[in-house]
DNA sequence: GTCTATACTCCGATAGAC
DNA sequence: GTCTATCGGAGTATAGAC
């Protein structure tokens, strides 16, 4: 089981070791994230790792340097994770709105089936914990992805031309947030799509052309009566 | 100084022992909301409050039953003054839409100055906390309140029909919560009205008669150009 | 209604042997 | 990279004297 010192250790074993190393990482984090789950984003106590680890608490500190780094893993964890699930809505749906649509709404389920690790993205619920750059890089990718779907929008003629901005990034992304911290907050055990709060996001995503119209929808708009209701 | 056993205790000296505790309560919400502030939504330590108060830690158990019942009170507090700015702002504006963007704009406004108890107020930092039903009367007397402001509006012809329902009310909430915790997750150091979220809620707010849109502005939507863009 | 004393559990982190 | 041992605290809550 132990490589004796004395030999000369091959290189593969090296890779063994640092492979291993990484499987301990991240099983360190998969126990973090369960007991963030549980005990609620301030649950986290590397006592507790240890113990479901089945390892002393001194142990952890062979790989993370102290408690707010897990804290730091675990916001560019969640950062990755719910990054990951808007990039694949936004690959799967049609190009432009559609898929604007479907990258906030996919983030909206991630955050309700993943409340704690959305409260330490979302919000500051830990003092002395300040996210590093590293660990938000993720989320920074999601916002670029987002704008380039909302210029594609409208480059496609679904949204006006000043929806190809920061400021209609800053306001898609606060229609999502509204959503997710209104259901998470009213209705917690309720999944996305169920209760008071959630269900409105397609009307809210009606409200992006009303904010941004397009060309033609100014011009059908005079035409027919009625049609300024948004939905 | 204390009151002797075997003398009759006259009525005032009651009244100023219970005078004396309603403050000693008080002092200690104020040493706790303090603490809030300080240390995070989840930093609230009664050996901390009792050391700032200047007593022995059981002590305060005289007062409160437990830390959750310390939390309790924060909450209803916390929904006391959010209630209490959004209805002095809801007083002061024309009855009608003003009113409603004016009561929303000073829950904002009162969400960003005191983060940690809006965070225990609008989301669900800790595990095993479940505000009780008396906690959260003020919050239902805010609903209660913007409701008959959206049916002024209604009534006034800013707004259409649908907007005096929950459901015109939920996405209000939606609309102001969504500003609050995107402007206190990406700029928790900056006040309402600074950064890239909260100057966006006019916007915001010029969607609700863009979602609900009254009889005249279906009318004159259609007699002009180019109105159909909200603002 | 205050105190002392205490029970009990827990924590993050470090030193140093192996 | 694991451990034991320990530092140096933290905390909530209760019992009981005064």
């Amino acid at each position: 089981m132990a490589t004796p010192a004395e030999l000369p250790v091959p290189a593969e074993a090296i890779d063994r070791r640092a492979r291993r190393r990484l499987e301990t990482l991240e099983e360190i984090l998969d126990i973090a994230e369960a007991l963030l789950r549980e005990e609620g984003v301030n649950g986290l106590s590397l006592s507790e790792v240890a113990r479901r680890l089945g390892v002393q608490p001194p142990s952890l500190y062979k790989y993370f340097p102290s408690q707010m780094a897990v804290y730091d893993a675990l916001f560019e964890r969640g950062q990755r994770a719910n990054t990951d699930a808007v990039l694949k809505a936004i690959a799967a749906a049609p190009p432009g709105l559609p898929a604007v649509i479907a990258g906030l709404e996919a983030s909206g389920r991630w955050a309700l089936a993943n409340q704690a690790l959305a409260q330490l993205l979302f919000w500051r619920p830990l003092a002395n914990f300040e996210p590093t750059a590293h660990a938000m890089e993720p989320g920074l990718e999601e916002f670029a992805e987002l704008r380039r779907a909302l210029a594609d929008a409208v480059r496609l003629g679904q949204l006006g031309p000043g929806a190809d901005s920061a400021e209609a990034l800053h306001v898609a992304i606060t229609l999502i947030a509204g959503a997710i911290v209104t259901a998470a907050s009213n209705e917690p055990h309720l999944p996305w799509g169920e209760g008071r709060f959630s269900p409105l996001f397609p009307r809210l995503m009606a409200l992006l052309p009303a904010l941004y119209p397009p060309a033609q929808a100014r011009r059908s708009r005079t035409a027919s009566t009625g049609s300024g209701s948004v939905k």
